[in-house]
RNA sequence: GCGUGAUUGGUGAAGUGGUUAACACGGCGGAUUGUGGUUCCGUUAUGCAAGAGUUCGAUCCUCUUAUCGCGCC
């Protein structure tokens, strides 16, 4: 079956909403935070560790499983789910975002047709296409797909986004009309920068096409600032029907979230929390804090003590400092857990927030915490 | 004891009679938002074993001392 959003509760003092999505693999809580396993893994975990921190949808990459190991291997192994042995829901990203930062010459490479490119492999020369992207999900058999957009940068023109926003229409068309899995459901990309027209044109014609969910994408990129941001949410949502989720596409940091949620969002996802930890950095209530740092050495606390992820339930800093230090991956994954547990335990306050009607005081009291700086 | 060669930051080491003493590692900070990241950026010796001398000027030349290595009695 294709996902299904149900919306529960709608904020009484912002446009936050609180759903449930229901998919192949169970319900699950919005909103909701997606941690990132480009090559069909979240880097240094495994599935069962993932459940563990309640983590429900995971995000692959089409353009990474096309190179490696490629579309055929993972259908011969009975889909992604099996191939990576996860039993919950997968969305695969379109391949757009990375191929978009492949084209060397955006006017010579990105055409009607496609984008070429070179691998970042090899070299070699390829060309992707709205339809080729869809049927490679197709194949990698993921419960939401994306399609293919046109992802400009930050500092792209008007007139640059507004052609790309009707080429982003275009393609979603064509993504759309090869698309045929019933068991896998397709969203639509609303593009347009931080022009309010452009956002709303955007929206309004994706949404005519009826897809099962609708993301905001060409946000996040490059130096764009975080008024942008909001900006592009504000611009778009209410053009966004209440029935279906809405995803914000690799956002982010605590704070980026709480402000999306407020504005409608219902789904994120984001590399930032297993990047970050790979380089020794984690997530606390009192901001992000460097685990390479001096003053760590000889602190036995875990990271906060009242995580409830197993990395804090077992391990102190200064033992993670020291894998950190000396470059051991199990200091990266220790933060992984944590850092990913944190965005879920973040969502799980939001939810609870809402149900409640307090979340500009809850965003408040964190912001106050997370720009406190230590204890 | 005599002869001889060394002695540069936490480490391995470049280097020159004349503005800020390479580079690497380490240390200390920072970055990171649809993952081309065991990555990237910044910073880290007011000093070249110690003292004296030559010189306008010495880490680089001379002498003394100290320490270490090598050779010979």
């Amino acid at each position: 079956m294709k996902i299904k959003y149900e919306l529960l509760k709608k904020e009484k003092n912002t446009k936050a909403r609180r759903g449930k999505l229901h998919t192949n693999y169970g319900t699950y809580d919005t909103p909701m935070f997606m941690p990132v396993g480009t090559l069909a893994n979240v880097k240094t975990l495994t599935p069962e560790e993932l459940k563990e921190m309640n983590s429900a949808v995971v995000l692959s990459n089409t353009y990474h499983l096309w190179l490696r190991p490629g579309a055929d291997i993972v259908e011969k192994a009975g889909g992604l789910h099996q191939f990576m042995h996860y039993d919950g829901p997968i969305l695969t990203d379109s391949g757009g975002f990375q191929v978009f930062s492949l084209a060397k010459n955006k006017e010579k490479d990105i055409v009607e047709e496609g984008v070429h490119f070179k691998s970042h492999l090899d070299g070699k020369k390829l060309f992707l296409t709205p339809e080729l992207s869809i049927q490679i999900q197709n194949k990698l058999d993921s419960d939401i797909a994306m399609s293919f957009d046109e992802c400009p940068p930050a500092s792209a023109s008007y007139d640059y986004l507004k052609n790309s926003v009707e080429r982003t229409l275009r393609w979603a068309k064509r993504g759309k009309e090869v698309h045929n899995n019933e068991k896998q459901s397709l969203f639509g990309i609303v593009q347009g920068g931080a022009y309010e027209d452009l956002r709303k044109y955007s929206a309004i014609e994706t949404v005519k096409m009826n897809f099962e969910g609708y993301s905001i994408g060409g946000v996040a990129n490059d130096n764009e600032s975080k008024e942008d941001m909001y900006k592009a949410i504000d611009y778009s949502i209410p053009y966004l029907p209440e029935d279906k989720p809405r995803y914000l596409m690799g956002v982010g940091e605590p704070i980026d979230i709480i402000e999306g949620v407020i504005r409608g969002i219902d789904m994120f996802d984001c590399v930032l929390p297993t990047r970050i930890a790979r380089h020794g950095n984690a997530f606390t209530k009192y901001g992000k804090i460097n685990m390479r740092n001096a003053k760590y050495k000889e602190d036995f606390d875990p990271i906060e003590k009242d995580c409830d992820c197993y990395a804090c339930k077992n391990y102190s800093k200064a033992y993670i400092r020291h894998l950190i230090v000396c470059n051991e991956a199990l200091g990266g994954r220790l933060l992984s857990i944590h850092n990913i547990r944190f965005l879920i335990r973040l969502t799980e306050e939001l939810r609870s927030a809402i149900e409640q009607d307090r979340l500009l005081e809850y965003k408040d009291q964190f912001i106050r915490d997370y720009m406190q700086k230590e204890k």
